[in-house]
DNA sequence: ATATAGATTGTCATTTTTGACAATCTATAT
DNA sequence: ATATAGATTGTCAAAAATGACAATCTATAT
Protein backbone atom coordinates (compact mmCIF):
# COMPACT_ATOMS: atom_id res chain seq x y z
CA UNK A 1 0.00 0.00 0.00
CA UNK A 2 3.13 2.32 -0.11
CA UNK A 3 3.65 4.98 -2.85
CA UNK A 4 6.26 3.45 -5.50
CA UNK A 5 10.09 4.22 -4.10
CA UNK A 6 11.74 6.76 -6.13
CA UNK A 7 14.70 5.45 -4.81
CA UNK A 8 16.20 4.30 -8.22
CA UNK A 9 15.76 7.46 -10.44
CA UNK A 10 16.09 10.37 -7.53
CA UNK A 11 19.31 8.43 -6.27
CA UNK A 12 20.52 8.12 -10.55
CA UNK A 13 19.65 11.79 -10.78
CA UNK A 14 21.63 13.42 -7.48
CA UNK A 15 24.57 10.85 -8.72
CA UNK A 16 24.76 12.75 -11.83
CA UNK A 17 24.66 16.00 -10.37
CA UNK A 18 27.21 15.01 -8.00
CA UNK A 19 29.59 13.90 -11.00
CA UNK A 20 28.89 16.96 -12.59
CA UNK A 21 29.91 19.56 -9.38
CA UNK A 22 32.86 17.07 -8.99
CA UNK A 23 33.93 17.90 -12.75
CA UNK A 24 32.98 21.37 -12.26
CA UNK A 25 34.57 22.12 -8.73
CA UNK A 26 36.83 19.33 -7.72
CA UNK A 27 35.71 16.90 -5.24
CA UNK A 28 35.62 18.67 -2.23
CA UNK A 29 34.53 21.57 -4.15
CA UNK A 30 31.28 19.54 -4.92
CA UNK A 31 29.03 20.64 -1.34
CA UNK A 32 25.73 19.18 -0.99
CA UNK A 33 24.49 22.76 -1.56
CA UNK A 34 25.25 23.08 -4.26
CA UNK A 35 25.18 18.79 -5.87
CA UNK A 36 21.51 19.96 -4.92
CA UNK A 37 20.49 22.82 -6.38
CA UNK A 38 22.25 20.79 -9.65
CA UNK A 39 19.82 17.95 -9.42
CA UNK A 40 17.23 20.39 -8.61
CA UNK A 41 15.97 19.08 -5.25
CA UNK A 42 16.38 20.32 -2.10
CA UNK A 43 19.59 19.43 -0.06
CA UNK A 44 17.39 16.87 2.79
CA UNK A 45 16.67 15.01 0.01
CA UNK A 46 20.28 13.74 -0.18
CA UNK A 47 20.68 12.51 3.11
CA UNK A 48 17.38 10.89 2.72
CA UNK A 49 18.38 8.99 -0.33
CA UNK A 50 21.95 8.24 0.08
CA UNK A 51 22.94 8.72 3.89
CA UNK A 52 25.81 11.13 5.01
CA UNK A 53 28.59 12.40 3.38
CA UNK A 54 30.84 9.00 3.32
CA UNK A 55 28.09 7.27 1.60
CA UNK A 56 27.42 9.61 -1.25
CA UNK A 57 30.75 9.60 -2.18
CA UNK A 58 31.19 5.64 -2.02
CA UNK A 59 27.40 5.86 -4.14
CA UNK A 60 29.65 8.13 -6.08
CA UNK A 61 32.27 5.88 -7.01
CA UNK A 62 30.26 3.00 -7.43
CA UNK A 63 28.22 5.01 -9.55
CA UNK A 64 30.93 6.51 -12.22
CA UNK A 65 32.68 3.67 -12.22
CA UNK A 66 29.82 1.56 -12.65
CA UNK A 67 28.48 3.95 -15.74
CA UNK A 68 31.88 4.28 -17.32
CA UNK A 69 31.92 0.31 -17.34
CA UNK A 70 28.79 0.33 -19.18
CA UNK A 71 29.75 2.79 -21.69
CA UNK A 72 33.22 0.93 -22.59
CA UNK A 73 30.77 -2.12 -23.32
CA UNK A 74 28.42 -0.88 -25.05
CA UNK A 75 31.34 0.73 -27.11
CA UNK A 76 32.90 -2.81 -27.35
CA UNK A 77 29.80 -4.08 -28.23
CA UNK A 78 28.68 -1.33 -30.94
CA UNK A 79 31.98 -1.45 -32.76
CA UNK A 80 31.89 -3.16 -36.47
CA UNK A 81 32.46 -6.24 -37.23
CA UNK A 82 34.96 -4.74 -40.34
CA UNK A 83 37.43 -1.70 -39.64
CA UNK A 84 36.94 -1.87 -35.40
CA UNK A 85 40.18 -0.60 -34.45
CA UNK A 86 40.08 2.65 -37.22
CA UNK A 87 36.34 2.90 -35.66
CA UNK A 88 37.53 2.54 -32.43
CA UNK A 89 39.97 5.80 -32.68
CA UNK A 90 37.61 7.57 -34.08
CA UNK A 91 35.11 7.91 -31.89
CA UNK A 92 37.76 7.93 -29.02
CA UNK A 93 39.01 11.43 -30.83
CA UNK A 94 35.71 12.45 -32.23
CA UNK A 95 34.09 14.92 -29.88
CA UNK A 96 30.44 14.40 -31.85
CA UNK A 97 30.67 10.71 -31.01
CA UNK A 98 31.50 10.78 -27.47
CA UNK A 99 28.72 9.79 -25.70
CA UNK A 100 29.14 11.35 -22.57
CA UNK A 101 32.07 12.95 -21.94
CA UNK A 102 31.61 13.84 -18.66
CA UNK A 103 32.10 10.01 -17.39
CA UNK A 104 35.99 9.74 -18.13
CA UNK A 105 36.07 13.61 -16.45
CA UNK A 106 34.73 12.90 -13.13
CA UNK A 107 36.66 9.17 -13.70
CA UNK A 108 39.56 11.60 -13.82
CA UNK A 109 39.01 13.91 -10.66
CA UNK A 110 38.05 11.26 -8.81
CA UNK A 111 41.89 10.00 -9.34
CA UNK A 112 42.82 12.72 -6.85
CA UNK A 113 41.40 11.67 -4.39
CA UNK A 114 42.83 7.86 -4.77
CA UNK A 115 45.17 8.08 -1.95
CA UNK A 116 42.41 8.97 0.52
CA UNK A 117 40.52 6.36 -0.62
CA UNK A 118 41.63 3.27 -0.78
CA UNK A 119 37.87 1.63 -2.57
CA UNK A 120 37.64 4.63 -5.16
CA UNK A 121 41.19 3.56 -6.18
CA UNK A 122 40.83 0.15 -6.41
CA UNK A 123 37.41 0.55 -8.39
CA UNK A 124 39.14 3.20 -10.72
CA UNK A 125 41.98 0.65 -11.21
CA UNK A 126 39.53 -1.84 -12.22
CA UNK A 127 37.73 0.11 -14.86
CA UNK A 128 41.01 1.47 -15.93
CA UNK A 129 42.15 -1.53 -16.83
CA UNK A 130 39.17 -3.10 -18.61
CA UNK A 131 39.24 0.42 -20.53
CA UNK A 132 43.20 -0.96 -21.51
CA UNK A 133 41.51 -4.52 -22.24
CA UNK A 134 39.35 -2.94 -24.87
CA UNK A 135 41.70 -1.17 -26.84
CA UNK A 136 44.15 -3.86 -26.32
CA UNK A 137 41.57 -6.78 -27.85
CA UNK A 138 41.28 -4.55 -30.93
CA UNK A 139 44.81 -4.12 -31.20
CA UNK A 140 45.13 -8.20 -31.27
CA UNK A 141 42.10 -8.52 -33.82
CA UNK A 142 44.07 -6.31 -35.96
CA UNK A 143 47.59 -7.51 -35.64
CA UNK A 144 47.39 -10.62 -34.21
CA UNK A 145 50.84 -11.86 -34.98
CA UNK A 146 52.56 -8.49 -32.80
CA UNK A 147 53.78 -10.09 -29.59
CA UNK A 148 51.34 -10.09 -26.39
CA UNK A 149 53.88 -7.37 -24.76
CA UNK A 150 53.75 -5.05 -27.77
CA UNK A 151 49.73 -5.07 -28.02
CA UNK A 152 49.91 -4.39 -23.93
CA UNK A 153 52.25 -1.45 -24.51
CA UNK A 154 50.23 0.03 -27.84
CA UNK A 155 47.28 -0.47 -25.29
CA UNK A 156 48.47 1.44 -22.51
CA UNK A 157 50.23 4.35 -25.53
CA UNK A 158 46.67 4.63 -26.82
CA UNK A 159 44.82 4.83 -23.59
CA UNK A 160 47.11 7.41 -22.43
CA UNK A 161 46.78 9.79 -25.06
CA UNK A 162 42.94 9.51 -24.86
CA UNK A 163 43.01 9.82 -21.07
CA UNK A 164 45.61 12.89 -21.49
CA UNK A 165 43.73 14.73 -24.03
CA UNK A 166 40.22 13.96 -21.77
CA UNK A 167 41.56 15.65 -19.02
CA UNK A 168 43.48 18.57 -21.06
CA UNK A 169 39.39 19.70 -22.10
CA UNK A 170 39.25 21.85 -18.93
CA UNK A 171 42.20 23.94 -20.87
CA UNK A 172 40.26 24.19 -23.60
CA UNK A 173 42.78 23.24 -26.12
CA UNK A 174 42.35 23.87 -29.89
CA UNK A 175 40.68 21.25 -31.87
CA UNK A 176 44.35 20.79 -33.31
CA UNK A 177 45.00 19.01 -30.22
CA UNK A 178 42.00 15.87 -30.60
CA UNK A 179 43.18 15.37 -34.26
CA UNK A 180 46.84 15.28 -33.11
CA UNK A 181 45.89 13.19 -30.72
CA UNK A 182 44.53 10.92 -32.74
CA UNK A 183 47.29 10.57 -35.21
CA UNK A 184 49.59 10.06 -32.31
CA UNK A 185 47.31 6.86 -31.63
CA UNK A 186 47.41 5.96 -35.23
CA UNK A 187 51.34 6.65 -35.20
CA UNK A 188 51.49 3.88 -32.39
CA UNK A 189 49.18 1.68 -34.82
CA UNK A 190 51.32 1.69 -37.32
CA UNK A 191 54.53 0.94 -35.37
CA UNK A 192 52.73 -2.65 -34.35
CA UNK A 193 51.75 -3.43 -37.77
CA UNK A 194 55.54 -2.72 -39.13
CA UNK A 195 56.87 -4.73 -36.28
CA UNK B 1 66.83 49.08 10.73
CA UNK B 2 63.99 46.21 10.61
CA UNK B 3 64.94 42.57 10.45
CA UNK B 4 65.30 40.26 7.39
CA UNK B 5 61.97 39.63 5.31
CA UNK B 6 61.28 35.89 5.35
CA UNK B 7 58.66 36.84 3.03
CA UNK B 8 60.35 34.64 0.23
CA UNK B 9 61.33 31.70 2.09
CA UNK B 10 58.26 31.36 4.02
CA UNK B 11 56.23 31.94 0.86
CA UNK B 12 58.59 29.38 -0.84
CA UNK B 13 57.91 26.63 1.96
CA UNK B 14 54.07 27.64 2.37
CA UNK B 15 53.24 27.29 -1.14
CA UNK B 16 55.07 24.08 -1.50
CA UNK B 17 52.95 22.63 1.34
CA UNK B 18 50.06 23.59 -0.52
CA UNK B 19 51.02 21.62 -3.91
CA UNK B 20 51.63 18.94 -1.43
CA UNK B 21 48.03 19.44 0.23
CA UNK B 22 46.68 19.89 -3.32
CA UNK B 23 47.85 16.50 -4.38
CA UNK B 24 46.79 14.76 -1.84
CA UNK B 25 43.02 16.37 -0.97
CA UNK B 26 42.67 17.85 -3.41
CA UNK B 27 42.16 21.52 -4.46
CA UNK B 28 39.29 22.34 -1.94
CA UNK B 29 40.43 19.37 0.10
CA UNK B 30 43.63 21.68 1.27
CA UNK B 31 42.22 23.58 4.17
CA UNK B 32 44.41 26.39 5.26
CA UNK B 33 45.02 24.48 8.71
CA UNK B 34 45.86 21.52 6.95
CA UNK B 35 48.66 23.47 4.90
CA UNK B 36 50.12 25.14 7.95
CA UNK B 37 50.49 21.24 9.83
CA UNK B 38 52.21 20.61 6.43
CA UNK B 39 54.61 23.34 6.59
CA UNK B 40 55.12 23.58 9.81
CA UNK B 41 53.94 27.21 10.94
CA UNK B 42 50.56 28.62 12.34
CA UNK B 43 47.37 29.22 10.71
CA UNK B 44 48.01 32.85 10.93
CA UNK B 45 51.23 33.00 9.11
CA UNK B 46 49.37 31.63 6.03
CA UNK B 47 47.30 35.00 5.83
CA UNK B 48 49.92 37.58 6.57
CA UNK B 49 52.16 35.98 3.77
CA UNK B 50 50.38 35.32 1.25
CA UNK B 51 46.75 37.09 1.82
CA UNK B 52 43.43 35.41 1.62
CA UNK B 53 42.42 31.98 0.26
CA UNK B 54 41.74 33.77 -3.27
CA UNK B 55 45.57 35.08 -3.14
CA UNK B 56 46.92 32.48 -2.01
CA UNK B 57 45.12 30.51 -4.77
CA UNK B 58 46.29 32.63 -7.18
CA UNK B 59 50.50 32.72 -5.62
CA UNK B 60 50.01 29.02 -5.81
CA UNK B 61 49.41 29.23 -9.52
CA UNK B 62 52.50 31.55 -10.76
CA UNK B 63 54.15 29.13 -7.64
CA UNK B 64 53.41 25.70 -9.89
CA UNK B 65 53.82 26.73 -13.02
CA UNK B 66 57.11 28.83 -12.54
CA UNK B 67 58.34 25.74 -10.99
CA UNK B 68 56.92 23.27 -13.36
CA UNK B 69 58.23 25.46 -16.15
CA UNK B 70 61.90 26.37 -14.59
CA UNK B 71 61.75 22.21 -14.04
CA UNK B 72 61.50 22.10 -17.56
CA UNK B 73 63.33 24.36 -18.25
CA UNK B 74 66.87 22.74 -16.65
CA UNK B 75 65.22 19.41 -17.99
CA UNK B 76 66.25 20.71 -21.35
CA UNK B 77 69.51 22.20 -20.52
CA UNK B 78 70.84 19.37 -19.06
CA UNK B 79 70.26 17.18 -22.05
CA UNK B 80 73.47 15.62 -23.24
CA UNK B 81 74.83 16.77 -26.73
CA UNK B 82 74.53 12.99 -28.62
CA UNK B 83 71.32 10.62 -27.61
CA UNK B 84 68.77 13.64 -26.35
CA UNK B 85 65.63 11.92 -27.73
CA UNK B 86 66.41 8.51 -25.87
CA UNK B 87 67.74 10.36 -23.02
CA UNK B 88 64.57 12.87 -23.06
CA UNK B 89 62.56 9.39 -22.74
CA UNK B 90 64.79 7.74 -19.92
CA UNK B 91 64.01 10.97 -17.71
CA UNK B 92 60.54 11.22 -18.43
CA UNK B 93 59.57 7.43 -17.92
CA UNK B 94 61.72 6.15 -14.85
CA UNK B 95 60.91 7.57 -11.52
CA UNK B 96 64.55 7.33 -10.47
CA UNK B 97 65.44 10.25 -12.65
CA UNK B 98 62.17 12.05 -12.00
CA UNK B 99 63.30 15.14 -10.00
CA UNK B 100 59.78 16.38 -8.34
CA UNK B 101 57.30 14.50 -9.05
CA UNK B 102 54.60 16.47 -7.47
CA UNK B 103 55.50 19.39 -9.60
CA UNK B 104 53.27 17.66 -12.95
CA UNK B 105 50.93 15.92 -10.18
CA UNK B 106 50.01 18.97 -8.47
CA UNK B 107 49.79 20.34 -11.96
CA UNK B 108 47.13 17.90 -12.68
CA UNK B 109 45.02 18.92 -9.78
CA UNK B 110 44.73 22.50 -10.72
CA UNK B 111 44.02 21.73 -14.33
CA UNK B 112 40.24 20.04 -12.64
CA UNK B 113 39.93 23.72 -11.12
CA UNK B 114 40.67 25.21 -14.03
CA UNK B 115 36.93 25.98 -15.17
CA UNK B 116 36.50 28.79 -12.23
CA UNK B 117 39.88 29.98 -12.91
CA UNK B 118 40.46 31.79 -15.98
CA UNK B 119 44.01 32.89 -14.79
CA UNK B 120 44.84 29.06 -13.56
CA UNK B 121 43.53 27.80 -16.69
CA UNK B 122 46.29 30.13 -19.27
CA UNK B 123 48.87 29.77 -16.59
CA UNK B 124 48.52 26.13 -17.09
CA UNK B 125 47.68 26.04 -20.90
CA UNK B 126 51.76 27.94 -21.13
CA UNK B 127 53.00 25.50 -19.09
CA UNK B 128 51.86 22.65 -20.74
CA UNK B 129 52.50 24.15 -24.32
CA UNK B 130 55.62 24.85 -22.93
CA UNK B 131 56.08 21.42 -22.58
CA UNK B 132 54.78 19.83 -25.68
CA UNK B 133 57.39 22.13 -27.41
CA UNK B 134 60.36 20.43 -25.31
CA UNK B 135 59.37 17.11 -26.49
CA UNK B 136 58.60 18.74 -29.95
CA UNK B 137 62.30 20.21 -30.39
CA UNK B 138 63.75 17.05 -29.54
CA UNK B 139 62.03 15.30 -32.19
CA UNK B 140 62.78 17.82 -34.66
CA UNK B 141 66.30 17.90 -33.91
CA UNK B 142 66.56 13.98 -34.17
CA UNK B 143 64.40 13.90 -37.53
CA UNK B 144 64.93 17.39 -39.00
CA UNK B 145 63.03 15.83 -42.22
CA UNK B 146 60.18 14.98 -40.45
CA UNK B 147 57.16 17.19 -41.42
CA UNK B 148 56.07 19.57 -38.75
CA UNK B 149 52.86 18.35 -38.93
CA UNK B 150 53.70 15.11 -38.24
CA UNK B 151 56.58 15.75 -34.89
CA UNK B 152 53.65 18.16 -33.82
CA UNK B 153 51.84 14.76 -33.36
CA UNK B 154 54.20 12.88 -32.05
CA UNK B 155 54.97 15.09 -29.18
CA UNK B 156 51.04 15.47 -28.75
CA UNK B 157 51.26 11.93 -28.25
CA UNK B 158 54.29 11.60 -26.13
CA UNK B 159 53.36 14.42 -23.83
CA UNK B 160 49.82 12.55 -23.61
CA UNK B 161 51.27 8.85 -22.37
CA UNK B 162 53.36 10.71 -19.94
CA UNK B 163 50.53 13.43 -18.61
CA UNK B 164 48.82 9.91 -18.23
CA UNK B 165 51.06 7.65 -16.65
CA UNK B 166 51.74 10.47 -14.06
CA UNK B 167 48.30 11.02 -13.35
CA UNK B 168 47.47 7.23 -13.05
CA UNK B 169 50.11 6.84 -10.34
CA UNK B 170 47.30 7.95 -7.96
CA UNK B 171 46.25 4.08 -8.84
CA UNK B 172 49.48 2.85 -7.91
CA UNK B 173 49.67 1.31 -10.43
CA UNK B 174 52.40 -2.01 -11.20
CA UNK B 175 55.45 -0.74 -12.58
CA UNK B 176 54.92 -2.46 -16.04
CA UNK B 177 52.78 0.55 -16.59
CA UNK B 178 55.95 2.99 -16.81
CA UNK B 179 57.96 0.94 -18.69
CA UNK B 180 55.27 0.19 -21.12
CA UNK B 181 54.58 3.67 -21.19
CA UNK B 182 58.28 4.46 -22.39
CA UNK B 183 58.35 2.04 -24.68
CA UNK B 184 54.85 3.35 -26.11
CA UNK B 185 56.73 6.85 -26.59
CA UNK B 186 59.32 5.20 -28.60
CA UNK B 187 56.72 3.35 -31.02
CA UNK B 188 55.38 6.73 -31.86
CA UNK B 189 59.23 7.96 -31.85
CA UNK B 190 60.00 5.04 -34.12
CA UNK B 191 56.60 5.42 -36.54
CA UNK B 192 58.39 9.04 -37.11
CA UNK B 193 61.59 7.71 -38.48
CA UNK B 194 60.03 5.43 -40.61
CA UNK B 195 57.87 8.21 -42.49
C1' DA C 1 -11.88 6.65 2.78
C1' DT C 2 -8.20 5.47 4.96
C1' DA C 3 -4.09 3.49 6.62
C1' DT C 4 0.69 3.21 5.36
C1' DA C 5 5.22 3.56 3.48
C1' DG C 6 7.62 6.59 1.42
C1' DA C 7 8.53 11.56 -0.48
C1' DT C 8 9.39 16.16 0.67
C1' DT C 9 10.27 20.17 3.30
C1' DG C 10 11.99 22.74 7.11
C1' DT C 11 14.70 23.76 11.01
C1' DC C 12 18.28 23.66 14.44
C1' DA C 13 22.76 22.39 16.53
C1' DT C 14 27.43 21.19 15.62
C1' DT C 15 31.54 21.36 13.26
C1' DT C 16 34.73 23.24 9.98
C1' DT C 17 36.76 26.85 7.62
C1' DT C 18 37.84 31.39 6.91
C1' DG C 19 38.59 36.50 7.82
C1' DA C 20 40.21 39.99 10.66
C1' DC C 21 42.80 42.06 13.99
C1' DA C 22 45.12 42.84 18.35
C1' DA C 23 49.13 41.74 21.06
C1' DT C 24 53.65 40.23 21.61
C1' DC C 25 58.20 38.90 20.27
C1' DT C 26 62.66 39.53 17.70
C1' DA C 27 66.34 40.73 14.65
C1' DT C 28 68.82 44.69 12.93
C1' DA C 29 70.64 49.36 11.97
C1' DT C 30 71.79 53.36 14.31
C1' DA D 1 70.24 50.53 24.12
C1' DT D 2 66.77 51.46 21.56
C1' DA D 3 63.68 52.39 17.88
C1' DT D 4 61.62 50.03 14.03
C1' DA D 5 59.91 46.93 10.62
C1' DG D 6 58.79 42.72 10.40
C1' DA D 7 57.77 37.85 12.54
C1' DT D 8 54.88 35.22 15.32
C1' DT D 9 51.10 33.96 18.16
C1' DG D 10 46.48 34.13 19.85
C1' DT D 11 41.72 35.08 19.83
C1' DC D 12 37.18 36.04 18.28
C1' DA D 13 33.40 36.54 15.00
C1' DA D 14 31.39 35.32 10.66
C1' DA D 15 30.39 32.15 7.22
C1' DA D 16 30.01 27.66 5.24
C1' DA D 17 29.02 22.89 5.46
C1' DT D 18 27.25 18.98 7.59
C1' DG D 19 24.36 15.92 10.62
C1' DA D 20 20.16 14.93 12.64
C1' DC D 21 15.50 14.89 13.14
C1' DA D 22 10.73 16.46 13.33
C1' DA D 23 6.72 17.63 10.60
C1' DT D 24 4.04 17.45 6.65
C1' DC D 25 2.52 15.85 2.24
C1' DT D 26 1.20 12.13 -1.20
C1' DA D 27 0.59 8.06 -3.85
C1' DT D 28 -1.15 3.47 -3.42
C1' DA D 29 -3.33 -0.88 -1.83
C1' DT D 30 -7.01 -2.35 0.71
Amino acid sequence: MPRKSLKASRSEKILNAYADCIVRYGLEGATQEKIAEHAGVKRSILRHYLGNKADMLNALIDHVTGKFDSQVQSFADELPTTNRLDTCLEWMFDSEYSSDENATRALEALIVCAYEHPYAREKLMDSTKQFIRLIENELIREFPNASSDRTFDAAIGITGIYFSIDSLTALQPPDEWWSASKRAAHMIVHSLGAS
